[in-house]
RNA sequence: CGGGAAGUAGCUCAGCAUGGUAGAGCACAGCGUUCGGGACGCUGGGGCCGCAGGUUCAAGUCCUGUCUUCCCGACCA
């Protein structure tokens, strides 16, 4: 491609309403647009990244014997009926009317629309295991939409769904696309971890995110050196520290804690540590109100306590609430007394003389003991912090951020089962399909990427992504020589296959410069009236400080090893 | 949905406390000088001051409403 030609709006100015890096540049190098909140235009400079990421993912799902398809955006309401979605997904799900008011969403995913295609395609065992997937446009209403793609509402996605006769074929697909996933983001160049998920909406019994660690990442990872334990912060657990505890009982002494409310507070005003007091949080849930206490200084996990108690929904209970069942304002409440459910974190088992609220505006009670309330239930509750026992080993956690970029679920049979996707076994006996499903956020891989390799000059791609290999930029094309070297080059160059950008516009070299570097093309080729004197020209790596100095008859080769290597990483 | 901020030229922003000719830098067009890291000079085009009401002789500026965008919490690829 010529720059004099193409669609390439680059600014200087950083634009106001970006927040991180990888959406600045995004901007600012031309690679999208916005036209409403979460919701982006692509530019050809973007989506030439977008279609790399794309192919990798296209060439890696077809080397497992995926088959791709295209869904519909607009679905039915009756299948997200069936699947009993339409009233469990929430405001995420866009839903309309058509002119005959029948009721549309847009898809957020596709669950319900592959298993229907196969329950009235797929009769019989022989034609099991099948794995589809497509790369589609999603629409998710989310919430808060930021960050540019990395979190839009419309997004592109990849989603692949399995289909197997038993649970062991299930779990051999399953690792089959965990393979692929591997691949994929190799391929992407990405420092990346898999870690141990909540599957949320989706549902089934367990999944592994995929995440590229930055910085800048929406989600905590916790993880152990020790044995390899990952998790998502939100399902994270943490290992139990034993340790003995006299069984004291009955020596507790209620104390006036005027407007003492916080945990610190309290600590600070009885002059202890925090740890020495207990939390007591009234949740409101749809099994009724119930207690959750947790060291002070500890936060609880509201994710791991849903799935804990099979809840479909928790919620922190209103002020109102919580004088209703404690008896004292918010800021006092403490398990002695209580007579709603108590579940406690296992930390709480070895507490020893420690402090609750008294249920009572302005009073706390010291010297209390496990024994002296009744708790349903130990259970790990709270978030995981960095230090904490790992689950699995003796070793210790650590917190990272990382940005997700692929999730695979095993589904099971809930969408089998709630739609009936079922097939003949050799006996002829009706059996459910056990399916996954498995997710590729395509769209904020690019940004994923950015995120990952910048500098103050701009992007710094990995060659797999970027959306040329090379550029070739003569420093002044009004000098002929210069000219006519760097169309050979850019001539030589595309016929070894090598997606190169000749920068022929008549511009000060620093605008090519800072152009070049903002759109993190990996390798530069600059031909200039200096060099040539000498017959050399000059080639750099985005990542690199020095540029070298290379014959300009060798260029083509040095040009192709460098993209070959860059590529192979 | 709750809490906060902002909407003025294509972009980044000033002007608003105290109402009175709509501004700067960048970008854009023309001419000239420049030409290895976002050049300089001159000239020029460009504005329903988010939208709708109101107060006033007079509103970008004051008041009310509304829409949009962004940031902080709950969702997720």
């Amino acid at each position: 491609m010529l720059f004099s030609k193409m669609f390439i709006p680059t600014v200087k100015e950083i634009p106001k309403e970006a927040e991180v890096i990888s959406h600045k540049l995004m901007l600012r190098a031309g690679f999208i647009r916005k036209l409403a909140s979460g919701i982006y235009t692509w530019l050809p400079l973007g989506l030439r990244s977008l279609r790399k990421v794309e192919q990798i993912i296209r060439e890696e799902m077809n080397k497992k014997g995926a088959q791709e398809i295209i869904m519909p955006f607009v679905q039915p309401k009756e299948l997200w009926v069936e699947s009993t979605r339409w009233e469990k997904y929430g405001k995420e799900l866009l839903r309309f009317v058509d002119r005959n008011n029948r009721e549309l969403c847009l898809a957020p995913t596709h669950e319900e629309v592959v298993t229907d295609l196969v329950r009235r395609e797929v009769r019989s065992y022989k034609e099991l295991p099948l794995t589809l997937y497509q790369i589609q446009t999603k629409f998710r209403d989310e919430i808060r939409p930021r960050f540019g793609v990395m979190r839009g509402r419309e997004f592109s996605m990849k989603d692949a769904y399995s289909f197997d006769v038993d649970e062991a074929g299930a779990e051999a697909s399953y690792k089959e696309m965990y393979e692929a996933y591997v691949n994929i983001f190799n391929r992407c160049g990405f420092r990346f971890g898999v870690v141990e998920a909540d599957s949320g909406q989706i549902g089934g019994s367990f999944s592994h995110e995929f995440m590229v660690l930055a910085d800048t990442g929406e989600d905590v990872i916790v993880s152990c050196d020790t044995c390899g334990y990952a998790a998502n912060l939100e399902r994270a657990e943490v290992g139990i520290i034993e340790k003995g505890v006299a069984r004291k009982k009955d020596l507790h002494k209620r104390v006036p804690t005027p407007g003492q409310r916080k945990i610190e507070e309290v600590a600070a005003f009885l002059g202890i540590p925090a740890d020495k007091l207990l939390k007591t949080m009234v949740y409101n849930t749809n099994q009724g109100i119930i207690g959750v206490l947790v060291q002070g200084g500890r936060e609880i996990n509201e994710t791991k306590l849903k799935n804990l108690l099979h809840l479909d929904f928790v919620e922190l209970a209103s002020e109102s609430v919580i004088e209703e069942t404690t008896g004292g304002p918010l800021g006092f409440s403490g398990p002695i007394g209580l007579s709603i459910p108590l579940y406690a974190d296992r930390d709480v088992m070895f507490m020893e003389d420690f402090v609750v609220g008294g249920n009572e505006r302005d009073v706390h009670i010291v010297s209390v003991n496990i024994d002296d309330f009744a708790v349903k239930d130990f259970c790990d509750v709270k978030v995981a912090v960095a230090g904490d026992k790992c689950p699995r080993c003796e070793g210790r956690l650590n917190t990272t951020r990382g940005i997700e970029v692929g999730h695979i679920f095993k589904l099971g049979l809930k969408y089998s089962k709630a739609m009936n996707a079922a097939f003949l076994d050799k006996e002829g006996k009706e059996q459910l399909m056990v399916m996954g499903c498995y997710g590729i956020g395509v769209s904020r891989i690019v940004a994923a990427a950015i995120e990952q390799g910048n500098d103050e000059n701009g992007m710094i791609l990995p060659a797999a992504i970027a959306p040329f290999e090379v550029t070739v930029l003569p420093v002044n094309t009004t000098h002929a020589e210069s000219l006519e070297i760097a169309h050979a080059v850019y001539k030589g160059l595309l016929d070894k296959g090598i997606d190169v950008l000749l920068d022929d516009r008549d511009e000060r070299p620093g605008v090519k410069f800072k152009d070049c570097d903002l759109m993190g093309i990996p390798l530069r080729v600059t031909i200039g009236e200096r060099g040539l004197k000498e017959g050399l020209v000059e080639i750099k790596l985005r990542g690199e400080k020095e540029s070298q100095k290379i014959r300009k008859e060798d260029i083509i080769e040095k040009v192709v090893e460098h993209v070959q290597k860059l590529k192979h990483l």
